[in-house]
RNA sequence: GCGGGCGUGGCGGAACUGGCAGACGCGCUGGACUUAGGAUCCAGUGGGGCAACCUGUGGAGGUUCGAAUCCUCUCGCCCGCACCA
């Protein structure tokens, strides 16, 4: 992996002294008398000016590589992690609300003493850089190579403290070597396999696509309307660990519900029964259906079969109904996933002309094909109970198939004819046989239970989720390690031999598709088991398979014998904190828990869920529409940087909304996160003039002690905000408090009386406060307030309880539980004394005059409500 | 249909376990300084009223001394899943 931190040379200068003086110190154009200032020994510009601080300090931490974590056991590990880029070729505001998000964490946890490990990295494979490739000519992995410079380049303008160390790029042969390994490792273990399958196909893309890519039918990516393929392709048995995914989520109390809702949802579990039905004309044959109701069993009046059921081609096969049927499932099967599934399409089946026997009283019911089940999900066949079924009852309604009730509800009599929709409630069986009379729930258990003994069915879970189908037919992603030999089949190819590299000489333009099919040097290899003529597979792998494990690679980089070290894994995983976008709540997210899963079943991890916080951060709009060229209302973290630098950048985007919300950028807001930050340094400019003209006093009134007393307030609140709610944006508008503060203080005592201590405390807890949001701009002012080593290297500031504490309180009096008044009192006053100082209030007493009193509650420190009649 | 979430000034948003609704910021109004102000500073800013006061957190009820906060009903919006048997 390229290390650019490490490309300046560390220099012998310590970041603090000033001898390389402050970047732009020699620009003549300058007015130095009015532009610069000096505090002991110390120059810096009067003026708020980013450009000038930022760089320098991005300069100084790079050199000094102030962000490098290693394992500390005297500490305690912390894991901060944003979702990593793919490198498109720049950054975009979400990127840089996501950033600023995980900074500020890194950062304010550092000041409190845990050993943070805060990495970044390229989620480097994947389509738009092939698709780039074939548009500009250029080679995939250069094109690549040049938008991780930049936005790196970028992020590090941003302020952000990473431990480039760590960085990983999983398109580079040292990454996707091990992103291999793993495939050969779910392989060995049984998790991968080969199969031919109807999967989504998009044409636009040129590849297939897994389930979680698909979305309401069409591309995740491009949009196109995915196809249906009947096609060899290898999957992940993600379907092994459904279970585990499932009931695991209960662990992770601080992910968002959201997140868990839609994993349940798309895991989809339930249970009930397999049951077995015969078939009349095929005593040899039989199908297998799932019901959740299998005690509605007797009410089965026909038996629908999805199109693509294997049965449907001979049962159909010499009767008068073969041709209609075939050219249905014909029709059927071309549609597209829309076309199949949109709201207005009708529900049709034909009759195949052959029976079902149902199990339970031998009854003899039609079998039909239908274009609304599905071969996916069960086992593709459906028992028909129109009764208690909505979507049943209207296709026995518009097919003329008899309705019987067999769930009778309480106090009701339901009949056939009456009905106008199923009865999916509970409710006694009736016309059931020897289970009449029975609770419908309890009939699930009983009937399921017959049906076992009778060798005609079995209790089943059954699962949603589908295996995950990572073939991708494309050129720039981890090729498969297998080999198939004339001899030998598929063979793995051996650990030695990965990585499998890509070709690098590719002609990716022009009309072929960009496959590696077409490179012979590739596809031809030995057979590693037998050395005969073998091909090589030139799938390569979805790019999420590379997101998997991304963050276990963090842990230790540079290993060259495993995907990761144990020991370094043990120590920081799991991931503390991880942030990123809602839009990975089903694929990442749960690709990734899948992966971690198995490496702790293989015994690689103490680690069975990756990540035990999660925060989906809000999207970031403006003008209340998502920001777009077409609309003309892009911001990009550049201009902001530019224009007001990024600790203005950081700080609005974190002090417009909480995390978790969508954001509505403001021109304006920005503006008034700017001006803060330059009233802040002027008041530290002010302030430090001051300081050197004359001496401190040492003048100790209620204002000093009321400063004071909020510098501690603020230090509680800002800690509270940013450890325990993530509300960043609270904890900012204290600490503009604060500033607020120091203003009044300075505007209400003469300036020769002020208190020098008690300023410089404030200035000292507002940069110390400041420093995970504005980090360029507390390092300076930690600098011109006389001190030598690093602002982000102190601790984070304790307040000291004592100092809360106020004299004096003001209670709010009510009548009748609406204020009337307010008195100042002794903050400790017992509650007869608030009550008499309360009813001894002037306009208390008047509106008290001639009522009687019924009750009085007293909130020490806060209220006094008497109320009365 | 099922599930999750949200409704507070002109705007973004505060309000801890039920205890002064509207912190902080934007915007707006007035003033100071100024050749100028789109810099800065000061004052004001939910609505109504000269004021006392009344009123106010989508709507209607309820619990309570007291409700943005708890309960019931209702309206509206956003998001996810959806012919899943």
């Amino acid at each position: 992996m390229e290390e650019a931190a490490g490309s300046t040379p560390a220099s012998s200068t310590t970041c603090f002294t000033n001898k390389g003086g402050t970047a732009g110190i020699n620009n003549p154009s300058l007015d130095r008398a009015d532009f610069f200032i000096i505090y002991g020994g110390r120059v810096t510009v009067k003026k708020y000016e980013p450009a000038l601080i930022e760089e320098k300090w991005q300069k100084v931490w790079e050199t000094e590589d102030f962000y490098r974590s290693e394992i500390d056991h005297s500490k305690t590990k912390y894991y901060v992690l944003e979702m990593f880029p793919y490198p498109s070729g720049k950054l975009h505001m979400g990127h840089m609300r996501v950033y600023s998000i995980g900074d500020v964490l890194a950062r304010f946890l550092r000041m409190r003493g845990y050993n943070v490990i805060h990495p970044m990295g390229w989620d480097a494979f994947g389509l738009p850089a092939e698709n780039a490739a074939i548009e500009h000519n250029v080679n995939p992995a250069r094109w690549t190579a040049q938008n991780i410079e930049h936005m790196k380049k970028q992020q590090n303008r941003l302020g952000v403290s990473y431990d480039w160390h760590r960085e990983v790029n999983t398109s580079a042969p040292d990454y996707y070597r091990w992103s291999q390994w793993l495939f050969l490792l779910m392989y060995k273990r049984g998790l991968a396999y080969k199969k031919k399958a109807s999967v989504n196909w998009c044409d636009h893309c040129v590849t297939v696509l897994a389930n979680e890519q698909v979305e309401k039918g069409l591309c995740w990516r491009c949009s196109s309307v995915v196809e249906v393929r009947e096609l060899e392709q290898w999957f992940l048995s993600i379907t092994d660990y459904a279970e585990r995914l499932l009931y695991d989520l209960e662990k992770l109390e601080d992910w968002p519900e959201r997140v868990k809702v839609m994993q349940q949802n798309w895991i989809g579990r339930s249970e009930g029964a397999e049951i077995t039905f015969k078939i009349k004309e095929f005593p040899g044959e039989e199908i297998r259906t799932f019901t959740t109701r299998p005690d509605t069993l007797f009410g089965v009046t026909y038996m629908v079969l999805a199109p693509e059921h294997p049965l449907v081609k001979r049962l159909v096969e010499g009767t008068e109904n073969e041709q209609a049927v075939l050219e249905f499932v014909s029709e059927v099967k071309q549609a597209t996933e829309i076309e199949r599934t949109a709201e207005e399409v009708p529900k049709i089946g034909l009759w195949t002309g052959r029976h079902a026997v149902n199990p339970i009283n031998g009854e003899e019911v039609p079998i039909l094909v239908g274009n609304y089940v599905l071969m996916a999900y069960g086992t593709g066949a459906v028992m028909g109970v129109p009764a208690h079924d909505q979507r049943d009852f209207e296709f026995a309604r518009k097919h003329d198939l008899p309705i019987r009730v067999v769930i009778q509800p309480e106090g009701e009599n339901l009949t056939a004819d009456s009905m106008t929709e199923a009865y999916v409630g509970e409710g006694k069986m009736i016309n059931s046989g020897i289970f009449d009379g029975l609770d419908s729930l309890d009939g699930i258990g009983k009937v399921t239970g017959y049906l076992e003994e009778q060798g005609q069915g079995r209790f089943r879970v059954t699962y949603r989720l589908r295996d995950w189908l990572i073939s991708r037919q494309r050129y720039w992603g981890a090729p498969i390690p297998i080999i198939y030999c004339e001899k030998c089949g598929p063979v793995p190819v051996p650990e030695s031999e990965l990585p499998v590299e890509l070709p690098s000489e590719v002609e990716l333009s022009g009309n072929r598709v960009p496959s590696l099919a077409h490179y012979d040097y590739f596809v031809n290899a030995d057979c590693p088991v037998c050395s005969g003529p073998a091909r090589r597979e030139t799938d390569t792998m979805d790019t999420f398979i590379c997101s998997s494990w991304y963050f276990l690679r963090f842990t230790s980089p540079d290993n060259e014998h495993a995907p990761f070290d144990s020991g370094e894994a043990n120590y920081w995983m799991p991931v503390d904190q991880y942030i990123g976008g809602i839009e990975h709540a089903v694929l990442h997210l749960l690709y990734a828990r899948f992966f971690t899963k198995v490496l702790y079943d293989a015994g690689m991890i103490n680690a069975e869920e990756p990540f035990s916080r999660l925060l989906a951060q809000g999207m970031v709009y403006k003008d209340g529409a998502k920001m777009s060229k077409s609309k003309g209302n892009v911001v990009t973290p550049d201009e902001i940087v530019e224009q007001y630098g990024a600790d203005t950048g950081r700080l609005f985007i974190l002090f417009a909304s909480p995390p978790e919300k969508d954001l509505d950028w403001n021109d304006q807001g920005v503006e008034g996160c700017h001006r803060f930050l330059r009233r802040t340094w002027r008041l530290l400019i002010e302030c430090l003039g001051q300081f050197e003209s004359g001496e401190g006093f040492s003048r100790a009134g209620e204002s000093e002690a009321e400063l004071e007393r909020q510098v501690h307030a603020t230090i509680k609140k800002v800690t509270h905000d940013i450890q325990d709610r993530f509300n960043f944006n609270t904890a900012i508008s204290s600490i503009m408090e604060l500033v607020n503060a120091a203003y009044a203080y300075r505007q209400a005592v003469d300036e020769k009386n002020q208190n020098h201590g008690v300023l410089k405390e404030t200035l000292e807890k507002t940069v110390l406060l400041l420093a995970p949001f504005a980090p360029h701009l507390a390092e300076e002012a930690w600098q011109m307030l006389g001190n030598r080593e690093s602002v982000h290297r102190q601790s984070w500031p304790q307040y000291n309880p004592e100092k809360l504490l106020v004299d004096e309180t003001e209670v709010v009096i009510q009548v009748n539980g609406k204020v009337r008044g307010r008195i100042t009192v002794p903050a400790d006053s017992p509650e007869e004394e608030l009550i008499e100082k309360a009813r001894d209030n002037e306009r208390i007493s008047e509106l008290l005059a001639g009522k009687e009193i019924v009750k009085i509650i007293t909130v020490p420190g806060r209220l006094v409500n008497i109320v009365v009649r």
